[in-house]
DNA sequence: CCCATAACCGACCGGTCAGCCGGTCGGTAA
DNA sequence: TTACCGACCGGCTGACCGGTCGGTTATGGG
């Protein structure tokens, strides 16, 4: 039926995705690897099976869904056309995530200073290639092309993401709404500042 | 000499900025009560016969030192001025905090999770009271000047301080430099975008 | 000077949790 | 059929840490 192969691969999965899970819900000390095992219906040895530590089960986890999230910015940023287009491609895609998927972004901000070293640069270096750099390559291009004022390009995509984070929440769905009116408000405050427009009058 | 009241005061200030120095450095979970005590020159017992729990040791700290925060963007909100010019006080007021300062703001988004209950809400709303609400005041005032476009202004505000956060850091300190020209980043920014003004070409 | 009281000490306790390890079982290849 | 291997089990333990408590020292009022 199954082999050994992929049955070892379901379980890792469902590992990962109940520590997933989890690590939203509570901060990292808070969560047990007995928690994580049982929400993934196996034992705590058979979670030491596939996993060396709890560090390196978070890491892991974190790793593989950041690359994803690589893989489906990349998209955007192969895309043809201005950069206000692209961005609102990227923004959307991310917007339109599954609210667990989405959340797991902010987990890497929460809990990095938990891990030291190599494992803690390896996270930051995921995420970084994961969200601000494929933002960053857009923006280099907006200032190439004119269509961005000239500035520190990683400065500007760092606050293109901070912006986006704002409209995650609740606060955000009541006064805005879906994923349009949120990406229309991001990518206006982005491109043209929150200043009355000059020329219009009240 | 000392009265025993300074005394105290005195061991409670000393036992209150080793806690902020290190919760600054580590995660809440990873700083031990053993750790503080030993940082401030005290026992354990000492520093339980002066707060009931780490939790509520934790708590106090930040309430104090929110508490300081709110009564000093405080004045730039009740200064007289355009919307900018009051944002521009209350940021410079901010960038020019000691570091240790400035950045126990972010403590309270990495940290909140720890808490449950009404003690987690009291930190919230200190947070809030310190800083989003009195930009969001500002930000008021500039909608109904017509300084700003009709908007949300708590959603403005988020926005803003979101924008102030990008700013401090070592890769803003790279290619900014120093305050005022962080000042004008951000301010730029929010106020005008990040596009190339209309009727300006290369 | 005496005594009450508060500040402070540090050994200790109880609970928790990451990680270990000896063992079972089902699959697989010869 | 046998021999083996990897998946998985779950009780256990050693370290750690928040909090306690009985004791000691400093302070100040009477």
């Amino acid at each position: 039926m199954a082999s050994q192969d992929s049955r070892s691969a379901t379980t890792i999965a469902k590992i990962r995705a109940a520590a997933r899970t989890l690590f939203l819900a509570r901060n990292y000390a808070d969560v047990t690897t007995d928690m994580i095992a049982r929400a993934a219906a196996v034992t705590k040895g058979g979670l030491y099976h596939h996993f060396p530590s709890k560090e390196l089960l978070y890491i892991s986890m974190m790793l593989s869904d950041l690359e994803g999230k690589r893989a489906l910015f990349e998209q955007a940023v192969a895309m043809k056309g201005t950069c206000r287009d692209r961005l609102a491609r990227l923004t959307r895609d991310f917007l339109n995530l599954p609210d667990e998927e989405r959340e797991l972004i902010r987990l890497v901000r929460r809990d990095i200073n938990t891990f030291h070293g190599e494992d803690r640069n390896r996270l930051i270096r995921a995420y970084q290639r994961a969200l601000p750099e494929q933002v960053e390559a857009i923006v280099r291009d907006g200032i190439a092309a004119g269509e961005l004022a000239a500035a520190d390009p990683r400065l500007l995509s760092w606050s293109y993401v901070a912006l986006v984070e704002i409209v995650i929440g609740d606060h955000a769905a009541r006064v805005l709404g879906g994923t349009e009116s949120r990406l229309d408000h991001v990518l206006g405050l982005f491109f043209d500042g929150a200043e009355v427009p000059a020329g219009v009058m009240a």
